[in-house]
DNA sequence: GTCTATATAAGGATAGAC
DNA sequence: GTCTATCCTTATATAGAC
């Protein structure tokens, strides 16, 4: 599917901005409107260019979305990064950590966790197995925080997995509920809220909130 | 948008019982494919017609899924009805009780949930905008029962709408993320575990739980 | 590289036979 | 009421000029 254009010819300096530029345009539309109901005229218009023009710098309207959906799974490595900068402290900053940068959506990276939550139903059937193994992927990270805080005794949990997946799925919950909460609340402030939220279910000391 | 057809003679007592078959295969198909992926065509064989037999009972692509539309909101007032079955209870039953029949999803109910929660882009604008009313509407009747907690003494709360935000996407969340959680957990243990979840945030007295 | 024009296919919708 | 055959529009994709 993914096609593998060589990167190291001048030419294709601008053949890769001219593609940045089309997937940017393009997961754009497709939060607006769906993936079904973008066309790909519509995508070349707004990416300035004919449809003709378009179809030089791509295959087909699944390669599009083919390379929109392998986009918007790379966002999640960041936490993974950011929970190796946290070096060594207790299982409760640790987790508080790493929730509450999971929980604030960056405006950058807003699409892409939009297009990710929603059209799942769109992706070819092999990147939605992809997806849902970088979903169980991240829950089980997170599991694993859980994990070390109630070996340390700091945490006292009925279902980790329930818990994990709760803190997973916050996330998206936000990018895609932004028609309600945009003039509520900040990414930061829901961030903090909901990270508060979580412990206050699982902290066996509930004043260390 | 929505046809008026009489219901009073021996002709439409078939023609509803087809009509009603007709809606529930589409938003089968359409949880399965997606709306905009469903054809007519599709439809029609699924129901055990063919195309131009469908087009005997319906109007357009757009009837049957502004009627899958509206019918997906009525799921809702159950929890009005229940709420007023349950007289005079403490602020924290109400709230525990109401919480966890909203959080039980059950299987008839399912199909519409999911279709509710995934397909708004695909509705027509103004029943977009009826569902945002609706969705609106159920968060406040959840505030409202928080305030009756806040006011009694029993909870204590930062953001009561946040709260009531989370209490109403719940509901969603286990309806669309049946992929992963089929396995795991039943609708009834979900929303027991869930509703302990938020009463775990809010209650003034854990003990209570 | 980018355009216009066009081929081709798919899907919504209708006509008319039975 | 239900079918088959067909119309018509829309959208993907390609061809070929510049």
């Amino acid at each position: 599917m993914t096609t593998n254009t060589p990167l190291n010819s001048d030419r294709n300096k601008t053949t890769n901005t001219r593609r940045k530029q089309i997937f940017d345009t393009a997961i754009h539309l497709f939060n607006q409107k769906g993936v079904a109901h973008t066309t790909v005229r519509e995508i070349a218009e707004a990416a300035d260019l004919t449809i003709g023009g378009l179809y030089y710098y791509i295959k087909s309207k699944d390669e599009i979305l083919d390379i929109v959906t392998e986009n918007s799974m790379y966002f999640h490595e960041a936490v993974k990064k950011f929970r190796k900068t946290l070096g060594d402290v207790n299982p409760t900053e640790a987790f508080r950590k790493c929730a509450n940068y999971w929980l604030t959506v960056s405006p950058s990276a807003m699409e892409q966790t939009i297009f990710f939550e929603r059209e799942k139903i769109h992706m070819a059937n092999n990147l939605q197995e992809k997806q849902e193994n970088v979903v169980r992927d991240f829950i089980h990270f997170f599991e694993d925080l859980l994990k070390d805080g109630i070996a340390a005794g700091e945490f006292k949990i009925d279902s980790v997995t329930l818990v994990a997946f709760q803190t997973y799925f916050l996330r998206g919950l936000f990018a895609t509920k932004q028609w309600f909460l945009a003039d509520l609340i900040t990414p930061a402030e829901y961030a903090t809220q909901m990270t508060n939220s979580i412990l206050q279910q699982i902290l066996v000391d509930k004043t260390k909130i």
